[in-house]
DNA sequence: TGCGCAGCTTGATCCACATCAACATGGCAT
DNA sequence: ATGCCATGTTGATGTGGATCAAGCTGCGCA
C-alpha cells in the first residue's frame, strides 16, 4: 500500500486505516467507528519527527498516558479560537491546519500552517490565553496534551523538558523566518519559500518532495506571505509557464527543485 | 536622584552605580572597577520584570549562584553571532540590544530590540546554534545564563520552568505580531507602533513612557520594520507636523498618546 | 444535468514605498 | 576651532504589487 498515495487523497483517515488498534477494531469506515482515533504514541508512525523523538519507550508510555485524543475535526472546524483560555498544546495526527490572528479592521494573518507530526497552540503559554486562533483546513485529526500535565512530566523527564524546549524554539526560529520573507522578499521569492517548506515538510513525513496538493487556498497563502490572492495565482502562473512548477488547480509539481531554490534565494 | 535620568543618559553604568556590593567596593569609575558587575538578582531593581519574576526568595538565590556576570559590552560589540554554538540565553541588565539576521545577499533584518529585563538568545535552542546575531546598541551590560543549568533547575523548580516556558511562548507572539505588523500595515502604523512598544516597555521599567531616547538608529529601525532609513524618517517628519511626536533626533517625545494609538491601528 | 457560487485567473490602472540624488547635521578626532 | 564621515533629511522619479473589474472553473447540490 502505498502510503504516499493515500494519505494525499485521504489524510484524515490515513492513520486510522494504517495503523491497528488493540481496542475494539470495528471496521474501515471512520463515520461509525468512534474509537478509532486510540493510537498510541508507541505505535503512531509520526513518533520519530514528533513529541516522542528524543524519548525512551517507558518515557513514551508517560507521554501517551496525558495525551488524548479526540473525534477528528472536520473542514473548516476551529480547534481553539484567539482569546481562548489555555490549556493545551496540540500535535496534528492528519489534516492540514492553519493558525490565524485577525486584525481589527477584520483582516487575517495566517501566522502558520500545521502538518502532521508539528505541534501548535504554544502562543498560548504566555498570557495563559490563545494569542491566535487554528482552524482545520481539511478533515483532520489531532493529539490534545494538556500543558499542565505536560510540564509536570517535563520536570520529571528531561529529554522532555529540553525537547519541548526546543519545539518552542523552532516556532521562533521559523516565525523570524517568516518576519525576513515578509519585509526582504519579492512576491516570486516569497511563494517559491513557501512552495519549498511544503517539499521539505513533506519530505519529513515520507511523501514525495516534488509533487502534493496544497491544502490551502489561494487566499490562505496570500493571507501567510502577505500578497493578495490575484499576486499567487500570477506567481503561480508565471512559475508555470518558467517550467519551474507544474500547477493544477491545489495539485503542485516541482518541476525544477533547483531552478525554485534559487528563485527563493535563500540560505536554508 | 533620578533613575530616570541616568538610565536614559547611562544607562550602561546605572546599575553599577546605584546598586552596592558586597565585594570590594572600588568606586564609581566602571573601567577602574572590575568586580562592580557583580550584582545579585536579589538586588537586581530588575528582578520583578526579569527572570526572577515569581520566584520565591530561596529559589532567586539558586538562579543567582547559575548566572554568570561578565564584563559589559561597548557599542556596537556582539553578545553571539549567528551560527555560534548556543550555550546560554542573557538577560539585559542595562542598556540596549538589538538581534538580528543577515540574508544571503548581505542586507539584514532585525528581529528584535532588547531592552533591560528582557531575555534574548532563546532561538538558538532549538538547534544549538544562534539563529541570529545579537549586538549591542550601545554600552551594555548582560547576565549571562547558562542553559544546561537553566535546565537543570527549571526541572527542579516549577515555577521557573513555567516562567521560562512563558518567556518563549511571548518571543513567540511578539514575533507573530511582528509579522502581521509587516505584511498587513502601512509604513505610518509600523512606527507609530514600534515607538508605543517603546513607550510601554519603559513604563514597565518606571521611565517616561512619554519621553526617550531612541537607542537604536533610522537605518536599524527601517531593517526591523521593514522600510528604508528615508520612509522611516519621513513617517518622522510627517508625524511631528502632526504634533502627535516631537523627533529632535533620537529623542522622542509622544506629544498625544491617544492619536499616536489611533495611527498605529492596533488591537492592543 | 445543469444551476449557483466560491475560488481562481487574467487584465488595466493606481499608489505607497523604494530608489536615486543632493544636501544638512552633528559627533569626534586632530 | 576644523574637517571628516556617519547619520539623517528632503525632493524627484520609478515600480512591484494592490486594487478594481471582468470572466473562468469546478464542485456541491437540486
Amino acid at each position: 500500500m502505498n502510503i504516499d498515495y493515500t494519505e494525499r487523497l485521504k489524510p484524515a483517515t490515513d492513520d486510522f486505516m494504517t495503523i491497528h488498534l488493540a481496542d475494539q477494531g470495528e471496521g474501515p469506515s471512520l463515520r461509525h467507528c468512534t474509537h478509532d482515533y486510540q493510537v498510541s504514541c508507541g505505535n503512531c508512525r509520526l513518533a520519530s519527527i514528533c513529541l516522542p523523538l528524543a524519548l525512551e519507550q517507558d518515557d513514551i508510555q508517560q507521554l501517551d498516558n496525558i495525551i488524548q485524543r479526540s473525534k477528528p475535526l472536520q473542514k473548516n472546524q476551529h480547534l481553539y479560537r484567539e482569546g481562548d483560555e489555555f490549556q493545551s498544546v496540540f500535535a496534528v495526527r492528519s489534516g492540514t491546519l492553519k493558525a490565524y490572528k485577525t486584525t481589527d479592521d477584520g483582516r487575517e494573518q495566517v501566522t502558520g500552517f500545521y502538518f502532521p507530526g508539528e505541534i501548535l497552540g504554544m502562543d498560548g503559554i504566555s498570557s495563559n490565553t490563545h494569542a491566535s486562533s487554528a482552524k482545520s483546513l481539511e478533515t483532520a485529526a489531532v493529539c490534545e496534551i494538556p500543558f499542565t500535565s505536560l510540564e509536570k512530566l517535563s520536570a520529571l523527564m528531561p529529554s522532555l523538558q529540553r525537547h519541548f524546549f526546543q519545539l518552542m524554539s523552532r516556532e521562533i526560529t521559523e516565525d523570524q523566518q517568516l518576519i525576513t520573507l515578509l519585509s526582504k522578499n519579492s512576491a516570486d521569492e516569497r511563494v517559491a519559500s513557501l512552495m519549498l517548506s511544503i517539499s521539505t515538510r513533506n519530505a519529513r513525513r515520507k511523501l514525495s518532495a516534488t509533487q502534493f496538493r496544497l491544502p490551502m487556498s489561494r487566499v490562505d497563502i496570500g493571507n501567510y506571505l502577505g500578497l493578495t490572492v490575484e499576486t499567487v495565482s500570477r506567481v503561480f502562473s508565471r512559475m508555470q509557464k518558467m517550467d519551474v512548477l507544474k500547477v493544477d488547480n491545489k495539485e503542485i509539481e516541482i518541476l525544477d527543485l533547483e531552478d525554485l531554490r534559487g528563485m527563493a534565494n535563500l540560505g536554508s
